[in-house]
DNA sequence: GCTATATACGACTAATATTATCGTATAATA
DNA sequence: TATTATACGATAATATTAGTCGTATATAGC
């Protein structure tokens, strides 16, 4: 329960040691696959995902990898997590409307006020909080 | 990602029930299951955990059922989501060691900063911020 | 041009966790 | 003693997450 997902984490991992190793050229799903011990097909839909959004670059061929291509401290983790896995809420009913018991739910209101209160503290935390510190 | 269980969501709804019917007699699983559309086993499963640990009574045989035992006001979150869902943490190491990543894991001081402020946030808040408000 | 290496991407499978049901026992009421 | 309700372990169904595979495309270096 609450839990992140292993994606997320890979994402945080490889992401870390991009910012951290800025300077160098650039880096591949393998290098990073065989240094973190992450399977490498799926650390590299992962990096294809971030190269998507433009949080990282991507270099194609021979030589070729990844670098971050966006300053960590501008990408709220709100953001980053909804990228990584779509809508997060910890009901469905936050931006889902199957619920059977949502005519009558009488806790919607106050699970509501924590799943804000989740969000504001991940608002306020960027992506520079995990890589860098 | 980051979700509460359907069984946390059950029981916060029948606890509601009930607190906020604590001067009525009992009320037993299958007139809640009733009332809310909840799979009556279910329930009563979650009934009987919430019961062991004594936040309800319970009373079997016929007129039998369950009522509030404990001021809602004296149980934390962080607890109670313990009590229904075993340790709560975003990621399984906060707990348990059995990750692959953990010996050259880079991102682990930074999630559980995150973890904490968590649970933090769930400390500070008790049972009774959703089953009155 | 050819080969090797690396990203891109969709489809698929496997593993795990969550949700729900079933069967049986026990207690108490009337 | 029939009925209603809790107690509890075992099992089944479903959903989500995690991981794999096949194929296409790009490019560096020879
Ligand atoms: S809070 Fe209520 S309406 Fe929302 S998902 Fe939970 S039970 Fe359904
Ligand atoms: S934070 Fe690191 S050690 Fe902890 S579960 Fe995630 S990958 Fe494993």
């Amino acid at each position: 329960m609450l839990k992140i997902t292993r994606k997320v984490e890979y994402a945080l991992i490889a992401l870390r040691h991009l910012q951290q190793n800025k300077q160098a050229k650039l880096c591949s799903a393998k290098t990073l696959s065989l240094k973190y011990d992450i399977p490498q097909e799926l650390l590299a839909k992962i990096l294809q995902k971030l190269s998507k959004e433009n949080i990282i670059l991507s270099v194609k061929g021979p030589k070729g990898g990844y670098k971050i291509s966006k300053d960590p401290n501008t990408i709220n983790m709100t953001k980053f997590f909804e990228i990584m896995e779509g809508p997060m809420g910890i009901v469905d009913c936050y931006f889902d409307s199957n619920c059977e018991q949502l005519s009558g739910c009488t806790i919607r209101e106050p699970i509501n006020r924590i799943n804000n209160s989740i969000r504001t503290m991940f608002d306020k935390m960027t992506l520079a909080d995990i890589t860098f510190k």
